[in-house]
RNA sequence: GGAGAGAUGGCUGAGUGGACGAAAGCGCCGGUCUCGAAAACCGGAGUACGGGCAACUGUACCGUGGGUUCGAAUCCCACUCUCUCCGCCA
């Protein structure tokens, strides 16, 4: 959410922002709910002085054994009614204001490239080249077939299409990525592990910009108004909803494995074969709260953890700096990470890593005290995945699979796969 | 699923419808004392919003939402959540 001084301050630079982003404006109208809403308080709260003197004054002569005058009691009766109408007005306009504040993405960093959509996206970085096998390879969705390690078919009896199972080794080397993952970030980069829950109420939600605007995209059990989450991002925002962190805490470093669910109705069509787009997939997420000051430098240190993964792993990739029209809800700056494919030729989106500002502190009520006694503050909170496991295992499978289409671990997986290679049968 | 208890400031915990934004204790911050500390003593300290350049000031907030009343932490209704016991269960 993005804060109504703000808009009453410079509606105007808001009134870019927005437009970069190809979203409609409301800033009249909010503008015009806002002086409505001060307007109404302030009559309100003057008539409620008034009301609390006289109040009193009845109270102190009560208490003396003098029963006030009914004339004063009906005045006061009056002003009651009046402070009524007064308030249903100004908890209406407050209402639609917060109501449109919520579904107003928030505001790109000035450094972010302005565009309409993915062309406008800036490479970044490149590490390695996409490179070639050296001989015909298969995409994976027929390596993991052949090998016996992904079965797409009951997988989709279970639960219907972009649903699969992974077996045996394929299992295995799944568990392996993510306490691997898990044991570099805590180890290395210093982050908190979490397990949290894969399913969240409907203000968790919101918390983190999921609802109301994106409700299409999730699973959502009626009987209860649970939502299952699409990523560990949401349940982490809303860990400090509602509080002060206390100084001296931040920054906090989380990082979570969980399941994600995504409906992906917007994508109906797209990218049907093998798991690189699926219903239900595991990710590592990470995830922190930080001092506003120091945001900018946390992403990139974010962004670098991220691609610690790829280096070790052996993949070529690059770094994409997304553009204004490209990004999510909630993001203020996001860089994607993609890695190469050799099977099917492709650059893999395996991380998307965003400094979110204060967007979701405040839409979420999180706020830290910067020093004793100092007023509470809103923090910045990034996420990023590091990494999401199905493309990652896209990866491993292509680019490492041989002429007979055995498929090599990466050395630094070994440990937790115990075994170096998938043979072929 | 059944039965019961509860929700008040950072924590514990008082609070007969009128001086209650709220006792007291703990913790916290500042000061006195001390070479320094502890103890003791004195003082300070919630959050949000509105108005004001500011000092400041007004309003609201005792789980949430309604109601009664001139006036609600206190009375009434609904809801949510937490805890305890019983049952079932990985």
């Amino acid at each position: 959410m993005i804060a109504i001084e703000q808009i009453r301050r410079e509606p105007d630079a808001i009134r870019r922002a927005i437009k970069s982003r190809g979203e409609a404006d409301p800033i009249d109208e909010i503008l015009e709910l806002d002086a409505a809403w001060r307007r109404d308080k302030t009559e309100a709260d003057e008539i409620r002085n008034r009301r609390n003197q006289v109040n009193r004054e009845i109270g102190h002569a009560r208490s003396a054994g003098q029963a006030p005058a009914p004339e004063v009691i009906e005045e006061m009766r009056a002003l009651g009614r009046r402070v009524d109408e007064l308030e249903a007005s100004a908890q209406q306009a407050e209402d639609q204001v917060r109501e449109m504040l919520l579904n107003i993405p928030n505001l790109p960093l000035d450094d972010v490239p302005v565009g309409a959509d993915s062309d406008a996206n800036r490479v970044y970085r490149e590490e390695g080249t996409a490179t070639d096998l050296g001989f015909e390879g298969l995409p994976h969705w027929e390596l993991a077939e052949r090998l016996g390690i992904i079965d797409f078919q009951r997988g989709a009896k279970l639960s219907g299409s972009r649903f699969y199972t992974t077996i045996g080794a394929g299992a295995r080397l799944e568990r392996a990525l993510i306490a691997w993952m898990l044991d570099l970030h805590t180890g290395e980069h210093g982050y908190t592990e979490l397990s949290l829950p894969a399913v969240v109420r409907r203000d968790v939600m919101e918390g983190s910009g999921n609802l109301p605007k994106f409700a299409d995209n999730l699973y959502h059990d009626d009987e209860d108004d649970l939502w299952l989450i699409p990523t560990a991002e949401v349940p982490i925002t809303n860990l400090y909803r509602d509080e002060i962190i206390p100084p001296g805490q931040l920054p906090l470093q989380y990082v979570a494995q969980t399941p994600c669910f995504r409906r992906e109705r917007a994508a109906a069509g797209r990218d049907t074969r093998g798991i690189k787009r699926v219903h239900q997939f595991n990710k590592v997420e990470m995830y922190q709260f930080v001092e506003p000051e120091s945001s900018a430098e946390a992403l990139e240190r974010l962004l670098g953890h991220a691609e610690e993964i790829c280096r070790r792993l052996g993949f070529s990739w690059r770094v994409l700096e997304l553009c204004t029209g490209d990004m999510g809800f909630a993001a203020a700056k996001t860089y994607d990470i993609e890695v190469w494919a050799a099977g099917c030729q492709e650059w893999l989106e395996v991380s998307s890593c965003s400094n979110c500002t204060d967007f979701q502190a405040r839409r979420a009520n999180i706020r830290y005290r910067p020093e004793q006694g100092a007023r509470p503050q809103w923090p910045h909170t990034l996420n990023g995945s590091g990494l999401a496991l199905p493309r990652v295992m896209i990866a491993i499978m292509e680019n490492n699979q041989q002429p007979d289409s055995s498929i090599v671990i990466p050395e630094v997986l070994r440990p937790y796969t115990g075994f170096d290679r998938i043979e072929a049968p």
